[in-house]
Order: C-alpha cells, then sequence, then structure tokens
DNA sequence: GCTTTAATTCATCAAATGATGAATTAAAGA
DNA sequence: TCTTTAATTCATCATTTGATGAATTAAAGC
C-alpha cells in the first residue's frame, strides 16, 4: 500500500507563513474530500492529505482538532437533507416519488458527488459510523419524505424503510459501484425507470396484512 | 478506537504446541470474521484478531500469508453466487422475482450473514475492491438473474442494474444499517412486499424509448 | 512602523501495525 | 521409542500513524 515518495521532499519549502493569499484550509478539505471518497476513512492517512495538498501534516492539526473532524467537515452530511428535500413534501404523497427520486438525482448529480461517495464509503466500512448513519437518516430524511402519508405509524415507518431500500440501491449501484449501462444513463431516465416502484413503496398496493 | 486489555496477558500461557484438538485455525477465521464485520478491513488490526481469539499474533502469519489472504479467506466471497441463485434461472422470466428475492434473504438469513456483512464493509470502503465487486456482480450475479429475459441486451443490462439497485438496497437497509421495522420483518413478508418491484425491472413496463 | 495575530514548517513522540526468525512443545508417523 | 512434522509463543524490526510544541515568517490591525 504505500506509494512513491512524496512531491515535495522534507525541507524544500522555506519555513514560516506563505506570502500571498491562504487558501491552505480549502485545500486541504478539498483533498480530503477527494481521498477519503477514493480510499475510506481508514484507508486515507493524514500524511498523505498534507503530501497531496502540499501542506506540512501539523497544518492539519492547526486548523481542524484531528481527523475526526478534517472527515466530518469534509466529507460527512455534505448536504443539509432538509434543503435538498425541500418541497417534496408539497407534493401530493400519491405522486411525490418522481420529486423524491429527482432531488435525489440532482444532489448527486451535483459537485457533492464526491463528498458524497466520501460519506458513503466513510459510513458504511465502520459499524459506529453506520449507527451515525442511521439516525440521520431516519430523523431528517425518512420523516421528510414520508410527512403527509396516510395509514397507520407502522405501516408509514415500514413504506419508508422501502423507499429508503430503492434510493440507497441506486446511489449505490449507479454512483458507487457504476454498473453500466445504469452509470451512463440520463438523470431524467433514472427517474422514469426508478420512480414507479418507488410510488408503490409510498402509497401504492402492499399486499400486506 | 482502543478497546480494553486483552484477556489474556503477554505471558500468561506455555510455549509450544497446546495440547488437545489443534483448532486455532477456525477461531482465527471465526475472529476475523466477525471483527471485519464490525470495523471493515483496515479497522481491524491482526493483534486485535490475534487476541480475541487467544492466540499468539504469529500464529496468524503461520496459517495464513498475511492480512490479505485472511481476509480473502474469512470473508470474501463467503458464498458461492451459483449455488445460492440455483435454480432460479428456470423459473418463468414474468415470475422470477419472488424466487430471486427469496434465495438472496434465505443467504442473509443464513450464519454466513456476518461473512456478507463483513464483505460489504470491507468492500465499499475502498475503491478497489468495489471495483472487484463490480465485476464479480456482473458476471456471475446479474447474468444469472437475467438469463432468458427478452428484449435488446442493452435493454436486459439496464433491466439487470434496475433489479441489482432493488437488492442491493433491501440487503444494506435490512442487514447493514438495520432500519426498523424492515430489518425485523419476516423474510417471507420481505418478499411479499419487494418481489413485485423487481418483477417489474425483470419484465415488466419501463416507460423507455 | 510596531505589534499582534495567524499561517507554516521542523523535529520529535508514543503507540500501533504488519511482519519475521528462533525457540519450545505436543502430535503423528515410523 | 524415536523422528519428523506441525502448532504455539516470544522477542524484536522497521514503518506508519496521529499528535504536539517550538521556531519562523508573513499578514492584519493600530
Amino acid at each position: 500500500m504505500s506509494g512513491t515518495q512524496a512531491a515535495r521532499k522534507p525541507g524544500s519549502g522555506r519555513r514560516g507563513r506563505r506570502e500571498g493569499a491562504t487558501e491552505s484550509r480549502e485545500h486541504i478539505l478539498a483533498t480530503a474530500r477527494r481521498l477519503f471518497a477514493e480510499h475510506g476513512f481508514d484507508g486515507t492517512s493524514l500524511r498523505q492529505i498534507a503530501r497531496e495538498a502540499s501542506v506540512d501534516p501539523a497544518m492539519i492539526h492547526h486548523f481542524f482538532k484531528g481527523k475526526d473532524e478534517l472527515f466530518a467537515l469534509s466529507v460527512a452530511l455534505p448536504a443539509d437533507p432538509a434543503r435538498v428535500l425541500e418541497g417534496v413534501d408539497q407534493h401530493d404523497p400519491e405522486h411525490r416519488a418522481e420529486a423524491i427520486v429527482r432531488a435525489v438525482l440532482k444532489l448527486w448529480e451535483s459537485p457533492a458527488q464526491h463528498s458524497l461517495v466520501a460519506f458513503i464509503r466513510g459510513t458504511i466500512g465502520s459499524r459506529a459510523k453506520t449507527l451515525l448513519l442511521r439516525e440521520v437518516v431516519t430523523r431528517t430524511v425518512i420523516s421528510r419524505i414520508m410527512a403527509g402519508v396516510p395509514g397507520p405509524p407502522e405501516e408509514v415507518a415500514l413504506r419508508g424503510n422501502l423507499v429508503a431500500t430503492q434510493v440507497v440501491g441506486v446511489m449505490l449501484v449507479r454512483y458507487v459501484v457504476r454498473l453500466e449501462p445504469l452509470a451512463s444513463a440520463s438523470p431524467e431516465e433514472v427517474v422514469r425507470l426508478v420512480a414507479p416502484n418507488v410510488q408503490r413503496y409510498l402509497t401504492g398496493e402492499l399486499g400486506m396484512h
């Protein structure tokens, strides 16, 4: 796992503050996002981030409390669920699926994609982080998606879980594993393909009881 | 991340071969399976495995070439896709979804569950391993599931991807993230809930072209 | 211009990791 | 029984990791 030597030898840079605008903090964050996305949390070292950001490792501790905070700030929750799903709950539940799928795809097609992949990799890799994910997903995402859906609470909760399976599945297969041809399909085509199934979970006949 | 001290101090055990049956190798494998499932590949150290298996770390290198081989043997491909999906392709494509979902759930409800979660965590955590997963899934799983499905190859491939989104989503939400109430639903109920959506992807109207 | 603040690098630490070779002991085979 | 093979532990290495404190330099505020 040991790559080639650093692009900047230890000692080639002058000491002290650099001239010009200060942008190291953003470089660190951008590099961290990219590396966490590629190799996950444990697979990415602070030194590697520092090297690729052309910065001394100590800078990371100067700007952030440690690796955890860097991960949290660079990668975790790269988007505010409330904003992403804004307006979704104003659609009639009977015709909400399209809006959900479209909102999710819009987010994943944005520049946030790197961060999102990093979030998925870093989160699923560890049990502790997965538990955190469950909380976030349940409280902020699913509750929002299911607002106003009629039926007994237990059934609505189950429907929310089912919607999650389909949405998470698309995210994983299209953006993380990148199966073709789905990965190359246009967002609108994905909406057409997937939304009907999501709609069934939301308000359709489930064949229960 | 550092847990409590080991259950066996360094020096409390006699040197040399232990008396009685030799089962350390299996203990190592079982412990590795469990720990890889909880903390992923990088999050699990050989020393931790050795400690919880009540074994010297050097034993791991005695039985296995290294961490990679241990991971491969304990965790990777915990089930032969061919066996799991055996007979699925003998169902008429028009009524194959139930068989698929049932086969997948049967596997995940088996004792292999730990290994499978470990496989997912270890695989999704790293980009390189994800690429490998893509190969395996495409060549062995999807091709088997889609055998005999009519239509142009490109469309069949897309349908296969869509089936994958739904199946992967269920695996992740039910077994890895464990969202309730889906995680506690009976396998047969999950089949009833999910199979219709899988069937639409397999042979249903997709609204394309 | 002077002072304060912040950015940047260097040197270094303690801990943990994967790995290896030698020594010790029991089981298996003759 | 004697010999060979395999299992088990110990001691130890070189690396890597995350982290810290001090020293150096530029920017910002006055």
